[in-house]
RNA sequence: GGUGGGGUUCCCGAGUGGUUAAAGGGAACAGACUGUAAAUCUGUCGGCGAAGCCUUCGGAGGUUCAAAUCCUCCCCCCACCA
């Protein structure tokens, strides 16, 4: 088997690694335990946590043990690295509350059974810390020359915003943890996203001043679009793990929604897929790459959400869109179904289309058209629901509606369902429900 | 602590008494073209069931027929000095 490092490398997780060849030496080694932090700053992480979650995944596919860190801790100071802004400062309650939400969505990439990884969290050790002690023991081994040196903290000197004293502290606890680790877990290898370099070499000194052993980090690139821009943002804002912030739907259609550009890059980085399959779908160009985009997206749903969401997002998306068969030869190792499903039952079931329902007795009244585009989110406010339809960009069945204030009726119902689309892509159902 | 410069609609940024829901750009949305891609072109882009009305320019007061624009106090940010 390869070398880790080369697996990772080949599918585009390494910008950079600390000491090269004594860390590949280093991984030849079988027991070897790995770790990436997460700070809880929101109640979900969001697609632009997936690389570090990947490479996670992928050390632990390969034998080695992951420790994913739960920033409880660190969360609360807030990192500045490769920050613009000063972070809103999150208290405990809320840092609480997040924690739990991102460690089921860890759990989904990572296995934490039999000891195979583990949790932890980092206000275990820091919320005890006692200033002078740290400063003492800690403080001492940094240079304040050498950190504002740091291209993390250089960004925040220079712009306009500038940096506060607690932010400065950060990588000083990140730092802290890597020394925790290794001592606790004889923890050696940290990774994380190339913002993180700094408090990542941080840490490889502190182990090295107060232990004199070495340590290593890995960082990967900042992940952007072939666009340029940064990954996972929509107009909605983040493209969320947790399914109630992003519906797995949405989550599929983002990914559907791939630049040509970046599908073999992000089949290599957010799938489980073996490269020599993606190198294969690199040769395809224009149209052909769809069913490419079919596979990754269904692939990123089914490791974030499961096969069974993944199936119904796959589903809808063949209803909503039209069939798009993905050929055997695409991709082979994928579990996608290749068939175009017919069987009208199991598309009931497995439809994951944005939907609400409705009662009868509401229809036999009528809703003005713009009011119910409003009201079952299609548009933000009423307002912009007249413009979408003076604009013609509101479809009721198929058909393109003409007047803003059409009243939509029980007459509009078919097998149960009123279908509502606004612009090309975004649909809502209408289910109606029968109160007799 | 001192001095100077700032806080404008999602973002950047013009605007220093009325003709300003507020230039310009970006983002976003819609249409055309297409492959649920990209690029391009056109249109829209505070809210409200039309005319019209209401809310907005860091916050609170005030002057005025009229204020984002003038005055007072407060909050926050930045730069330089200490």
């Amino acid at each position: 088997m390869n070398n880790i490092i080369d697996i990772l490398y080949e599918r585009g997780f390494i910008e950079n690694t600390t000491h090269d060849k004594e860390l590949s030496r280093y991984l030849e080694d079988e027991n070897i335990t790995c770790y990436i932090g997460f700070d809880p700053t929101a109640s979900s992480l969001h697609v632009g946590s997936l690389v570090p979650l990947m490479s996670l995944a992928y050390m632990q596919k390969h034998g080695y043990r992951p420790i994913a860190l739960i920033g409880g801790g660190t969360g609360l100071v807030g990192d500045p690295s490769g920050k613009t802004e000063t972070r809103q400062l999150l208290n405990s309650k809320i840092i609480e509350e997040n924690i739990c939400g991102i460690k089921e969505q860890i759990s989904r990439f990572i296995d934490f059974s039999e000891g195979k990884a583990i949790l932890l969290n980092n206000a275990d050790w820091l919320s005890q810390l006692g200033y002078i002690p740290f400063l003492r023991d800690i403080g001492r081994h940094f240079s304040v020359n050498r950190m504002i040196k740091a291209e993390s903290y250089k960004m925040r000197l220079e712009a306009e915003e500038g940096l506060n004293f607690i932010e400065f502290n950060y990588m000083l606890l990140q730092a802290y943890d890597f020394l925790k680790l290794f001592d606790k877990y004889g923890c050696r290898l940290q990774l994380g996203g190339s913002d993180q370099w700094g408090n990542i070499v941080a840490g490889i000194d502190l182990v090295r001043r107060m232990r004199h052993e070495t340590a290593f980090g890995i960082i990967s690139p900042l992940i952007t679009t072939s666009n340029g821009e940064k990954m996972g943002k929509t107009a909605k804002g983040a493209v969320w793990l947790d399914p109630k912030r992003t519906m797995p739907y949405d989550y599929y259609q983002y990914w559907i929604n791939t630049d040509d550009r970046d599908v073999a890059r992000f089949l290599a980085l957010f799938t489980f897929l073996p490269m020599v399959e993606i190198k294969k779908i690199e040769k395809l160009s224009g149209a052909d790459l769809n069913s490419a985009k079919t596979v990754l997206a269904f692939e990123a749903t089914l490791i974030a959400h499961g096969d069974k969401e993944a199936l119904k997002a796959y589903h809808s998306a063949q209803t909503d869109f039209g069939p798009r068969p993905v050929p055997k030869e695409i991709l082979p190792s994928s579990s996608i179904p290749r068939m175009v499903i017919v069987d009208l039952k199991t598309e009931i079931i497995a439809d994951s289309t944005p939907c609400t329902f409705i009662d009868e007795d509401q229809l036999k009244v009528g809703i003005p058209a713009f009011k119910l585009f409003h009201t079952v989110g299609l548009a933000d406010t009423s307002s912009a629901a007249r413009r979408l339809i003076a604009q013609g960009g509101a479809y009721l069945n198929g058909e393109r509606l003409e007047l803003f204030d059409y009243l939509i009726t029980d007459s509009d119902i078919n097998n149960m369902e009123i279908l509502l689309k606004a612009g090309k892509k975004r649909f809502h159902k209408l289910k109606v429900k029968n109160n007799n």
